[in-house]
DNA sequence: CCCCGAGATGACAACGTTATCTAGCTGATG
DNA sequence: CATCAGCTAGATAACGTTGTCATCTCGGGG
């Protein structure tokens, strides 16, 4: 009907390369996977012919029918790739996935646990070789199936639950709890706590930091100047101005996240106490150094967790049959001014 | 030989669910792809034991049996899936797709064109859906075959080139033109430029409105105070401290990209003239606010482009053959202060 | 009571590739 | 000179799915 229409020409298969190159299918097929036993000459033939068709091997029609089926993908469930922290593990991730051949699907969960199953089964459904996770959920037993199928996967920055699987993880009790002493240390003994969801184990370990620091202080927890849930950095700014106005206000602030971090800056800011009030976070930001005071933080090596999670993905991948483990990294106090403000018991 | 090798059982197919509700493979496939046409009756027993057996569809197969042989998979080529810009586009092309079932996958060139190529055929030798691409070099012409097989593919931030291709841009040069005309208007008359790579097209053109807007205010473009070439915060950095050498320092700075702007604030900074100097830069940062003084940037609205890019993408899948068009997106001047420092001509 | 159409179900081929097996050829060995 | 090892090349089946078409059943109309 339309004589234009050789617009959708369809991609040239090895048949076709076969049929130009005036051999068989299968020795195309070789060439291609640069197999031995096919000459010199044959060799030269089907390369000129794929050349000159433009022939890009489809793999995964390659990897349907290979022995290992395997795709050279893998699966990257994030909290958010536009995050600091996911696009640095993401990119970690990526490199060591590269030197391998393999590609990443990305993906974001947004703290939602149906999200991550549904991610996750779209990502089985790909056929992904294996998956590396930030868990939303707190149930990861509907990946059992998958593992036993042969899929590895390895947990980063939280553990699985209800699934025994690797896991590469910070050691957050120890860093809050050093970021606390620090606090104390710098004489504050009124340190308010901003926290994410009590739901999200690394908020809740980071907790237990706190609450250790200041027990080894011989310092009570005062509820009035702890707030959980906060997942926003407005969320964090609006909490902190509440603890600031009870009686007895905190000297000192710990955040244990990033964006509550700056919440917490922004609240200071704006009652100009951010010279006078102590702050620590967890998590590094951008610009820490730049800001006035700088900020004082707790910082993971998040590259070396993606790096570390890849490899060891792809340890199982080659066959390594050990058991499953947990990796935890520790974590570096890096002073730049803002934890240091001296309280009233300096 | 080794009698716990259950281990690596292998995924449940149709067949075996073929097999388990008594009904041929091809009514599993009709149940599994909801079409009409089976009794209530089979499709409840059929879902049975899919269920029972955990069944996932192989999507790969699927997609390669398929008459559209669409595999719900886009792919995404970014400068870099760690700096904010790429990770806010990933996450907006992310929204998009997801809204339509396909999964992205996304890599990261580093402005390397050889990786970009070298990516750009990965993604297509898994026959991703469609290409959304921010290039890395001046060539894109290997694409064509690709997209004459049917292959959308969308630019963004950078147009193609020897290829006709949708594009999603800034108005770079405009943008550039008004932060300095924005310098000049609060008294600079010698302002220095801190640009990118002359390869990147976005670097030549917010150049280009650098030049307009002081051949606007006839102030002569002085290549003392100018440099390009900067890719890194440290580099530019260092070029500003000998920028601020020179004879007749310049008494602002138009810093055309963000790891430009916080190289040039670092410099700043170094030598206390943070107060003194005006500095205009280019992308968005985040905690411009928090800086002392406050950034005054030019920002795109890289969420926007990314939903746009995306949404050009699928109408193609859709099947729209429009002709190829170029989308611009203004950008924005956000006055913060450090773009107010007056100058010598105030 | 036969035939026909509509609807449900299944048999079989095919997507583009790789694994397996066999055929043909060469040249060396007994 | 027969045999066989060793190599190259191709024919064929298979991966897990969907498209096409044939078959079967059932109810209603002539």
């Amino acid at each position: 009907m339309d004589p234009l229409r050789d617009e959708a020409r369809s991609r040239p298969t090895m048949r076709e390369v076969a049929a130009l190159a005036g051999v068989s299918l299968k020795t195309v097929s070789r060439v291609v996977n640069d197999e031995p036993g096919v000459s010199d000459d044959l060799v030269e033939r089907v390369r000129r012919a794929a050349r000159t068709l433009d022939y890009q091997p489809n793999l995964t029609a390659s990897s349907l029918r290979r022995n290992d089926g395997k795709s050279k993908t893998i699966g990257l469930l994030l909290e958010n790739v536009a995050n600091p922290f996911s696009g640095a593990l993401h990119r970690a991730v990526e490199d060591v996935a590269r030197a391998r051949g393999v590609l990443v699907f990305a993906g974001s969960l947004d703290e939602d646990h149906a999200r991550e199953r549904e991610l996750a089964t779209a990502f089985v459904s790909r056929r992904v070789d294996g998956l590396i996770v930030v868990p939303a959920g707190h149930d990861q037993s509907y990946l059992a199936m998958e593992q036993r199928a042969g899929t590895p996967m390895v947990f980063v920055d939280r553990p699985p639950t209800l699934l025994d699987a690797d896991a590469v993880l910070t050691a957050n009790e120890d860093g809050a709890r050093r970021a606390v002493s620090h606090l104390v240390e710098h004489g504050h003994r009124r340190i308010a706590y901003l926290g994410d969801f009590a739901t999200i184990s690394t908020a809740v370990e980071r907790y237990a930091g706190y609450a250790a620091a200041l027990d080894r202080a011989g310092i009570a927890v005062d509820s009035a100047i702890v707030r959980h849930d906060l997942h926003t950095s407005e969320a964090a700014r609006l909490a902190l101005l509440e603890v600031l106005d009870v009686d007895d206000p905190p000297t000192a602030v710990f955040a244990s996240q990033n964006l509550i971090t700056i919440g917490a800056i922004r609240a200071l800011r704006s009652r100009d106490l951010h010279r006078a009030v102590g702050l620590v976070g967890f998590d590094d930001i951008l610009l820490a150094d730049l800001l006035e005071p700088g900020l004082t933080l707790v910082i993971q090596d998040v590259a070396a967790m993606g790096v570390l999670a890849a490899e060891l993905l792809f340890r199982r991948l080659d066959g390594d049959t050990a058991m499953s483990a947990r990796h935890i990294l520790e974590t570096r106090l890096v002073t730049r001014g803002s934890g240091e403000i001296p309280g009233p018991y300096a």
